[in-house]
DNA sequence: TGCTTGGACATGTATATACATGCTAGTTTT
DNA sequence: AAAACTAGCATGTATATACATGTCCAAGCA
């Protein structure tokens, strides 16, 4: 925790620009130009109010919120530090295949192939509920412009969504529909690479030897298990990708 | 935007509370509850002062707040709603190898296959720095009690890490070396699968016709462009998971 | 020497007040 | 009937002030 000698310029405001916000630009800025470096002791309130000639209310609200936003830490009768950066542990974020394809400006057509009610033990789907109750079915395939980009297979837990087979799934996604008519508590999601069987090869237009990218997803609603998906895509024609921005 | 009726009584004050936060305990106890519901709206902060008996700018921290952390929405001079909840989009992380390895109650262990110095330019490195520029370049088998699971070809900028030759890679991944010598202010990530060429499949000692699971990383320290990593997986034998909690 | 105390300092909470800005609805004007 | 204005209300920002609480350090005392 080393204090700095001087750290002015302040910086000239921008038009319109709040001070508690100058305020903040000044500090997040220096962080970013390596002038105030992870645990320095950033100037107190009462030396913001000299520097910016502003109440120590508003200075105190430029301190606050960056400590809610994990950049400052404020230790009373101590001062204020830069924080630790939090190891953001990267992610991938999973959206929507109907959402996804139109951000990307194209058209998102889909094929319902299947649309009916299974016993569940007569297929392999890993839903904690009884031998033989009756699930819904849905055998989806996704286009992006006409081309195949996803293929969801998705079995339903008929509690949490009662009006599951009457839905127009060309209109809206099994996924997108579920989301909106029963919150999802929890989740598991599994990435894996695999090769495809014939079927999923041939819906998905795949070239010979071309692997699959396949998310698996099981999920909960309250403590009902909800559904079962597994989306196989193409591997050479798609990716899950993320960006990270730490600060 | 439906206005409630009467949504008192008041919470009972906790001893030593602040009025502040008995405030925002009183709105998520009544989300909670169900008595305030999406899009609903909250008691003005002119309310909040007649039920509270606080000054203004007390209530107004507390809905201010709320709203930070997307509790609340507020439109200013209409008034302060409930807000929607936020589709909780499921994200899959990615450990670190050898945590996720130990983790699992595993033996971590890993070859340095080649550490060297490489020209860009020679190799197809998406690193924004000039044709030419000097390189670090890392290829390390990670085993899992002794079974090939993760081939990582890494590209380093020297100027993050100029010390990177000279670590020993067996003991520390050359991505936690980073992590630990250079933050990490932006991060892109891509999952994809594809077939394996001879050499991969021959380190991750792959049947014929196993795909792989490939996660390419790119990352920024700062303004620098830092690391440009592929990390290789057996589709038969690893897959990225993720467990979400929503509440 | 070791403990206590008090002062300086920094943050934490709360209030009263003032003025600015954005939205709505109703009224007046054109 | 359409357009312009205005009052009312709600939030947004800023200030001056007050007192509480936590930390550190140095002076005073046993």
């Amino acid at each position: 925790m080393s204090k700095q000698a001087t750290l002015h310029p302040v910086l000239p405001p921008l038009p319109g620009e709040p001070a508690y916000l100058r305020i903040k630009r000044w500090v997040v800025e220096h962080i970013g130009a390596g002038k105030l470096r992870n645990g320095d002791q950033v100037p107190s309130e009462s030396d913001l109010v000299r520097m910016f000639g502003v109440s120590r209310m508003t200075a105190h609200r430029a301190l606050r919120e960056l400590t809610s936003e994990q950049v400052l830490r404020r230790v009373q009768g101590l001062g204020t530090f830069v924080a630790e950066p939090k190891v953001a542990s990267p992610m991938v974020a999973i959206r929507s295949i109907h959402a996804e394809i139109e951000s990307r400006g194209h058209r998102h057509s889909s094929d319902v192939l299947k649309l009916e009610r299974v016993k569940l033990g007569e297929t392999d789907v890993p839903l904690a509920l009884p031998e033989g109750t009756i699930l819904f079915h849905a055998l989806v395939l996704h286009r992006e412009n006409g081309m195949p980009l996803q293929l969801e297979d998705r079995y339903v837990n008929p509690e949490v969504a009662p009006e599951f087979l009457r839905q127009d799934f060309s209109a809206i996604t099994p996924g997108d529909y579920l989301v909106s008519v029963s919150p999802i508590w929890r989740a598991e999601h599994s990435i894996e690479a695999t090769m495809p069987n014939r079927q999923v090869a041939r819906l998905l237009k795949l070239k010979p030897d071309e692997p699959c990218l396949v998310l698996t997803r099981l999920t909960w609603s309250g403590n009902l298990p909800a559904t079962f998906a597994r989306l196989f895509h193409p591997g050479s024609r798609y990716r899950f990708t993320a960006e990270i921005q730490t600060r």
